[in-house]
RNA sequence: CGGGGCGUAGCGCAGCCUGGUAGCGCACUUGACUGGGGGUCAAGUGGUCGCAGGUUCAAAUCCUGCCGUCCCGACCA
C-alpha cells in the first residue's frame, strides 16, 4: 500500500478526551474515530488489525475443531421469550419494532439464537459433540461506555457455543477451549492470565476468565505465588482458617458512646481488629438478612449475592429499615439475638471471645462467642470475604498476590439453562429424549486490539506484535517527489517484498523527513526501512527494528533477505 | 442512574469572572525557500461560540431548561 493513497489520519496532539493510552494511540495513529458514546468507525489501519486478529482467532477455534457460521445481528423478541431473558436482560438490551409492530433486539448475545438452531437441525447424539462459532458485531447498551473501543456499545466478538450428551464430552470440550484460548494469546504474544470466575448473567456454574495484564486493566485477579491457582478477585477464595478457640471469655455488654466504625471500636476496646465482628444488613427476598466478616475483612459483594434468600441485585438495608426492625442503627449491630437471619464469613466464625455491637444503641457486646452467644448453624456458614494479598491461597499452595488485567475472553459452563427451556432436545442411544449440555466461549476482538495496545507500546507510539501488525513492513521513502534515485530504489524495494507475499506500506507521501519518521514511531510496524539520497548514493538502506530500536545499514538484498527468512 | 468536569474552526486551547469588533498554536490551500527526527517566510480558507428560551440597547460571556460528551461508582467480551 502506498501511505499516500490510504486514510491515516495521525494526530500530534492528543484528542482531550481520551484517558487510556491505548485509547489515545488508537486515536493519534489513525485506527479509529468516535462516531458516539461507544460507538467507532474503524480506520482502514484498524480494520487490518481487527482482520489479523480475527484471522487467528479464526485459525484457532477451527483447529480445535469448531465450526464457524453468522447469525443475524437482529433478533426477535419471542425466542428471548421463552427463556424470560426479554424481562430478565433490562435496558442493557436495546429493543426496537419493525413495521409490523414486532419486537426485536440487537443481539447482545445469541444463546438463544444458536439453541434455536440447534433444535430445529440437530436430532441425534451421534452428531454430537459440536461448537459452533462466529465472528460478529455484537450490541450492548452499556450504562457507561469508556476506553474507546475497550468498553464500547458496539464490538466485534468471537463467541462459540458447544452442545453435549454428557457431562465428560462437555468437560472435555471445555478444556480444549481453554487450551485454544491460551493458544489464541500467545500467538498474540500477550501476556495472560486464565482465571477462575464468576459466570455473573450468562449464567451457568463451571467459568474462566482470560485476562491481558495492564496496570489500566477494569479487573482485578489473585494469583498464588506458589501454585496456579489464579481467581478474579469477585470469586477468589483463601484457605479456611484456624479452628475456633474454645471461649475464654464471659459475654459481658459496655457502653460505647457514639462510636459506630470497626476502627473506633478496636481503639475504644483496646482490641485487634480482627476480633471486632462487623455486621451487614442487606434486603432479602423475604425481610432482611445479616451478613457478619471479621472487622478487618471486606464483603464480597458477588459472592454475598449468590447465598440463598439474598435479593439480587445485592442491596444494603438502609438505617430507617434497620431500626425499625432491630432499634438501633447500624453501627451498634451485633448477631447476638438478631430478628432474622444470619450469615457468617468463616474466618468471622472462626474468632473466639469477640465484640460485636450488641444490637442497642450505644452499647457493643465483649467476650462474645458462636454457638454459646449466638446461633451458627453449618448452613449458615459461607464465604463472604474479600480475599487479601497475604492471604494464604486455597489449595495451600503459596499466598495471593494482586495483578490487574483485561478480561479479553470468557469460557461458561451453561448446563442446560438454554436447552431446557427451549425444548433443545436429541434422542440418545436408549431412544431417549435429552437436553444437551451447553458451554458457551467468548472472546473480545475490538477489545483484544485495545488490550495489545495497553501491552505493546512505548513514550512515542504502538510497538506491533508482528502477528496482528497492521503491515509487515514500513518503507519510508525521504524525498520521494524530488529524488529519482530514491524513488527508484523505494519502487525497487516495495516489488521485492510484495513479491515475496510481505505486507508492506510505503510512505510516499511528500512530507519531510522528520514527519515520516514520527508517524513511522506511532502507527508502530514493526519493520521500518528507511530510504534516503544519502545511502542510495552508496547502495545500502537503513534498517530498524520498531520494539528493539535496533538499526543497521545494508544493502537492499540483504534485509529483504533477512525479512524474508 | 447517582457524583464531578467539559462543550468556542478538523485537533489542542484562550476569551466568559467584569456583556460591546471571535482569537492563538497545529492542521488545511497557494507561492518561495528548505530537505535524515513533527521546517522558514508570505498570503489565504475555515466558526449561526452544543441547542432552545429568557434578561439586556447589546449575550460566546449573565439566568433557566434541554442535548451531547468525558471521568469516578453498580454491568460485561
Amino acid at each position: 500500500m502506498r501511505q499516500s493513497q490510504q486514510l491515516i489520519p495521525t494526530l500530534k496532539e492528543t484528542p482531550a478526551d481520551a484517558d487510556v493510552i491505548s485509547h489515545r494511540l488508537m486515536l493519534r495513529a489513525g485506527l479509529i474515530r468516535q462516531v458516539a458514546s461507544g460507538l467507532y468507525t474503524w480506520l482502514p489501519l484498524g480494520l487490518r488489525v481487527i482482520r489479523r486478529v480475527e484471522s487467528i482467532v479464526r485459525e484457532e477455534l477451527t483447529a480445535s475443531g469448531a465450526q464457524e457460521l453468522l447469525m443475524p445481528v437482529v433478533q426477535p423478541s419471542e425466542l428471548w421469550q421463552e427463556t424470560g431473558r426479554w424481562t430478565k436482560m433490562g435496558p442493557e438490551m436495546l429493543r426496537m419494532r419493525d413495521r409490523h409492530e414486532r419486537d426485536f433486539c440487537l443481539g447482545p448475545t445469541h444463546e438463544e439464537v444458536i439453541t434455536d438452531l440447534f433444535r430445529r437441525e440437530v436430532h441425534s447424539y451421534r452428531q454430537l459433540p459440536c461448537n459452533f462459532f462466529q465472528i460478529q458485531t455484537k450490541f450492548r447498551d452499556e450504562i457507561r461506555p469508556r476506553f474507546g473501543v475497550m468498553r464500547a456499545r458496539e464490538f466485534t466478538m468471537k463467541d462459540a457455543y458447544s452442545f453435549h450428551i454428557d457431562q465428560a464430552s462437555f468437560d472435555a470440550t471445555y478444556r480444549e477451549m481453554y487450551d485454544c484460548y491460551g493458544r489464541i494469546l500467545r500467538r498474540m504474544e500477550l501476556d495472560y492470565r486464565a482465571v477462575e470466575a464468576d459466570p455473573g448473567n450468562i449464567g451457568g456454574s463451571n467459568s474462566h476468565e482470560f485476562h491481558v495484564l495492564a496496570d489500566s486493566g477494569e479487573d482485578v485477579i489473585a494469583y498464588a505465588t506458589g501454585g496456579d491457582y489464579a481467581a478474579n478477585l469477585e470469586k477468589a477464595r483463601s484457605a479456611p482458617p484456624a479452628p475456633r478457640a474454645e471461649p475464654a471469655e464471659t459475654l459481658r455488654t459496655v457502653p460505647t458512646p457514639d462510636v459506630t466504625t470497626i476502627a473506633d471500636v478496636a481503639a475504644l476496646l483496646e482490641l485487634p481488629a480482627q476480633r471486632c465482628l462487623k455486621t451487614l444488613v442487606v434486603r432479602g427476598d423475604d425481610g432482611l438478612i445479616a451478613l457478619v466478616v471479621r472487622g478487618d475483612d471486606e464483603l464480597n459483594p458477588t459472592k454475598a449475592e449468590k447465598l440463598a434468600g439474598v435479593a439480587t441485585p445485592l442491596s444494603m438495608a438502609t438505617d430507617a429499615e434497620i431500626e425499625t426492625a432491630v432499634g438501633c442503627k447500624p453501627g451498634s449491630l451485633g448477631p447476638v439475638g438478631l430478628p432474622f437471619p444470619v450469615y457468617v464469613d468463616h474466618a468471622a466464625a472462626a474468632v473466639a471471645d469477640f465484640a460485636c455491637g450488641a444490637n442497642q444503641e450505644g452499647f457493643h457486646h465483649v467476650g462474645a462467642n458462636w454457638q454459646r452467644d449466638a446461633e451458627l448453624d453449618d448452613d449458615r456458614l459461607a464465604d463472604l470475604r474479600t480475599v487479601k494479598p497475604g492471604d494464604p491461597a486455597p489449595d495451600g499452595q503459596g499466598e495471593l498476590e494482586f495483578l490487574r488485567g483485561i478480561e479479553v475472553g470468557h469460557i461458561f459452563e451453561l448446563g442446560r439453562i438454554y436447552s431446557e427451556p427451549m425444548a433443545a432436545t436429541v434422542l440418545d442411544g436408549d431412544g431417549n429424549s435429552v437436553a444437551p449440555i451447553m458451554g458457551c466461549y467468548g472472546i473480545g476482538i475490538t477489545r483484544l486490539v485495545a488490550a495489545i495496545i495497553e501491552q505493546n507500546h512505548d513514550e512515542v507510539g504502538i510497538q506491533w506484535p508482528e502477528p496482528v501488525a497492521p503491515f509487515h513492513v514500513h518503507v519510508l521513502a525521504l524525498n520521494y517527489h524530488k529524488s529519482e534515485a530514491v524513488r527508484e530504489a523505494a519502487e525497487r524495494l516495495y516489488k521485492q517484498l510484495t513479491e515475496l507475499k510481505l505486507s508492506v506500506l510505503m510512505d510516499d507521501r511528500d512530507e519531510r523527513p522528520g514527519v515520516k519518521f514520527a508517524d513511522a514511531d506511532l502507527i508502530g510496524i514493526p519493520h521500518r526501512i528507511t530510504v534516503g539520497d544519502r545511502g542510495v548514493k552508496e547502495g545500502v538502506l537503513e534498517y530498524k527494528c520498531r520494539r528493539s530500536g535496533e538499526t543497521s545499514t545494508e544493502a537492499a538484498d540483504a534485509i529483504v533477505a533477512r525479512l524474508s527468512s
